[in-house]
DNA sequence: GTTAATCTATACTATGTCAATAGGGATTAT
DNA sequence: ATAATCCCTATTGACATAGTATAGATTAAC
């Protein structure tokens, strides 16, 4: 597994989101300008994260951008399940993104057995992992005192 | 981390010089037959890992490769490091290939916490893992009657 | 010492992915 | 009507991946 650009930026969209959630919508641009993610890109990126049920949008004057969920049921695992794909550092043992591979007898495949191991725990780690929690842990690391929408990450 | 065809190729050879250890070098040619390698991408492949120090080769006629360790002191971390490189899923909570990632605070990025969680988890599990494990957990897959040298993996 | 089998080294190529950028079009509050 | 927003598709430049190609160096065996 590895968090493409993309996937961070999709991660940080959603911890703003996150943490303002229950109130109205967020436009693209504040996000954007808030992270420093280039706009257009942002755009592709939520809209993606739209197409997957996970946010909703306004349009017109006044639009943007909130959770289509509460935070405590969108997982780390479903988001980067989306935006980059398998979690599994090979895709022979992905349950979702599941490709042959070309070794001659995959079930009795030495590798694939520690690979599968490998992906158990990433994928422990990214569904016990929700938006929530990242929000929660956000606030943890950067004291109360700090305004919690200047530099967040 | 994402395990690429190169990487992969690196293990299964890895495995049958593990299998063979302490006999003669092993021809590429042979390796590349039985794992159903590209002979020359494969020739690439051991040559980096000679550099890397884990494998030694004889020139010439009845040439061929060896490891140059003890299969239980080669680590598949080891391994895939220098062929893919980074374990960590992004390279800011990297240990060996840290680089400095977009975010504006990152010793108070939730993001970031949490990869440092899955690259602790990966690490442990693939540092911990040799190529002399590797080859027992074949030979435990692949029962004794079969003939370990046909299709291994 | 010639030959054939091997490893060594470098360059090239085709394909795909990533991280954007560009340029409109559709919708809605005012 | 207008301006601010989201929506959609295409294009681009840089880089990585998975090879292929070609020639050279070394060594065993005859």
């Amino acid at each position: 597994m590895k968090l493409s650009l993309r996937g961070e930026y999709a991660l940080r969209a959603l911890l703003v989101l996150g943490l303002r959630h229950g109130a109205n919508v967020i436009r693209i641009d504040a996000i954007s300008k808030q992270q420093n993610i280039p706009k257009k890109f942002l755009e592709q990126i939520l809209n993606d994260l739209k197409s997957a049920g996970i946010v909703e949008s306004r349009r017109g004057a006044a639009g943007g951008y909130r959770l289509s969920r509460k935070p405590e049921e969108i997982s780390l695992a479903e988001v980067i399940r989306h935006i980059d794909g398998p979690l599994a550092p090979v895709s022979c043992v992905s349950e979702r993104f599941y490709e042959k591979c070309s070794c001659p007898n995959e079930p009795k495949c030495g590798i694939r057995s520690v690979m599968k191991e490998v992906r158990e725990a990433i994928v422990k780690i990214l569904e016990g992992f929700t938006v929530a929690q990242l929000c929660e842990r956000v606030r943890d690391l950067q004291g109360v005192h700090e305004n919690p929408m200047d530099y967040i990450i």
